[in-house]
DNA sequence: TATTGTTATACTCTATAACTATA
DNA sequence: TATAGTTATAGAGTATAACAATA
């Protein structure tokens, strides 16, 4: 795909950090996403239980949610709602807001992550970590970590902005 | 989410290359993929599109198509049917194999290339590349091409092995 | 009026399996 | 028999817009 991009003002360097990017980004998700399904899960749930499980008290509200995934707000209520039936979280209304509604991760849910996590972990070593030597491990977090950190202070214009305590 | 991958054996320098892996490539993946739906196309026609005008002669059987993406096969024949229902790609039995089925770019498809590629280029120029110096652009480029091929070279045993001729 | 969340609806995409045709 | 591709079908997931309830 050199010769297409090539016309379009991407040095080697660029397009080998992008290439491999996309590559390797696409591969990983693959191995990832067809072992949760495994697992009888998406990426989509594994990540809302993961948020769940990391937050203080196993509790957030469904905007705090939608604000660490990708979906819209509907797309949130219809995975919430796979999730609630199969009994790994519960939903019940906010205390404090009557608006906002609660969820949980359940007893059911925190076994269901200790399930799924250690092959989890697995398939990121092997195809992620492995090749890798401490070092460069390093650097590659770091370096990654400052295109994070550039992308979160320079938002998409594309996607609408969520709602943003001010 | 550090208490939980915590517990499950990856130390900090582990954890902090998978997040950023993680956080980097969906966002560029969203950015991208908003951008081509207000160009009217998908990332996989986009795909499709590039690997035509890249090939040798601006085409490609189905299967070698197929190779490059991770779709099925009626997956694949889904989307070269909207391509062609929209005048970017031609679909025509081989000369050398009547089994066959060759796709070529239009010219049209190939206007299109070039309408959408400055776009593209400019988002991941402005996600990916700017934040970094000339210097670590190499450097993560040579790190995820490392990756990269200890990914090919050990294919996920969940996906079955596509064709290849031996 | 703005915000939180759900619902109704329609659409896009994908995969599986059955099928056709050629090698 | 194996391979290339299409089709029929059915399911999963998503978004948009309208809606209800609360702040």
């Amino acid at each position: 795909m050199d010769g297409v991009t090539d016309g379009a003002g991407l040095d080697p360097a660029e397009l080998g950090a992008y290439f491999a990017l996309e590559e390797v980004s696409s591969l990983l998700a693959h191995a990832i996403e067809q072992h949760l399904r495994g697992e009888g899960l998406t990426s989509v749930q594994f990540k809302v239980l993961m948020q769940l499980f990391d937050a203080p008290g196993g509790q957030l509200r469904m905007t705090d949610l939608a604000d660490g995934l990708v979906v819209s707000r509907s797309g949130l209520t219809y995975q919430a709602g796979l999730l609630e039936r199969a009994g790994l979280i519960a939903r019940a209304p906010s205390p404090d807001d009557e608006r906002s509604t609660t969820v949980s991760l359940t007893a059911a849910g925190r076994d269901r992550i200790f399930t799924v996590l250690p092959g989890h972990v697995e398939v990121v070593r092997r195809l992620l970590l492995d090749p890798l030597p401490r070092e460069d491990l390093s650097a590659l977090s770091g370096l990654l970590t400052r295109v994070r950190d550039h992308m979160r202070a320079d938002p998409p214009r594309s996607a609408t902005p969520r709602s943003r305590k001010k």
